[in-house]
DNA sequence: ACAACTCAACCACATTTGTAGTAGGCTCAA
DNA sequence: TTGAGCCTACTACAAATGTGGTTGAGTTGT
């Protein structure tokens, strides 16, 4: 595994990878597409995302389907989370332990939660050779499904 | 019990109340001194953001010592603290677990943070069923700031 | 071939953040 | 009383972010 640079995320770009990272790929109306309803940006917008995501090597276009660019992601989703969790580890101090405290006092975290990770975490520790790969792209509607209609002009 | 405002607060702005939580009050000046040297801005830019974190209501001006303004938190530590965590949280899917689990992954939480948070819990879960509803002492922080009270000079 | 549509490329702009300079008011030690 | 310093209020500004319009080229069904 190659190291990645520091590919810092804005909150918006963050929701546009999430798009990205769960499409596998796709084109800008499909990324746009699969934002919900509530925080999805003009299609423009979510286009000057991608390509600011683009600029900082965050995702790149793999190839054209009719005139469309699709991108994929470059940075995978682990990273761009680890990155997340050092910050705000920073904000804590730097200790994982006083942001676990805080989930637990706040009960985002309960002593189940726990258990079941620390047997998780047993387990993996005993095998420790399984190396799991997240991606799980669900990539459905293949091309042709374009409709018409939209743009009010 | 009055509710908070959703006081947002920038990566400065945090950086800046870390200062003031740990000082409990204090001047721009002490406030501005209690910053690490790497990342101690110019005075005015710190007077400017405890300015801003006013209008946000963040702190407060609570006397005048000299003709300087002491400020104080209107914001706990923790409220910030948990805001950040649920941001956090919102990126991963809402669940505290995902994020454990990738804490884990990366080896930044061992299974003894784990056992011993877990025995911490059980603990407090216990103190909780015994004293029904009343002001619990929350004494549990280890963390060893707060030094030199806020005296201006 | 054409009209109807979709995209790509740019461009424009308002806000938010990070950073700091300036002018003038207050204080305090001489 | 006075001057040196410290502070406060403002003001300025560049970069980062969020948001979306405009234009014109490419694509497609008919």
């Amino acid at each position: 595994m190659a190291k990645e640079k520091p590919v810092k995320l804005t909150r918006l770009e963050l929701e546009i990878m999430g798009a990205v990272w769960t499409l596998g790929s796709g084109s800008v109306r499909e990324i746009r597409e699969e934002l919900p309803e509530q925080k999805r940006p003009a299609y423009t917008t979510v286009q000057t995302i991608i390509y600011r995501l683009e600029e900082k090597g965050a995702v790149r276009r793999v190839k054209k389907i009719g005139n469309a660019h699709i991108f994929e992601a470059l940075v995978t989703r682990k990273a761009a989370h680890g990155r997340l969790i050092d910050e705000l580890l920073n904000v804590f101090g730097g200790s994982p332990r006083s942001l676990m405290a805080q989930l637990v006092e706040t009960g985002q975290l309960t002593l189940h939660d726990i258990r079941e990770l620390e047997s998780t975490l047993a387990n993996l520790e005993a095998k420790k050779t399984a190396a799991t790969a997240d991606n799980s792209p669900k990539n459905k509607a293949p091309r042709g499904d374009r409709r018409r209609g939209g743009g009010a002009k």
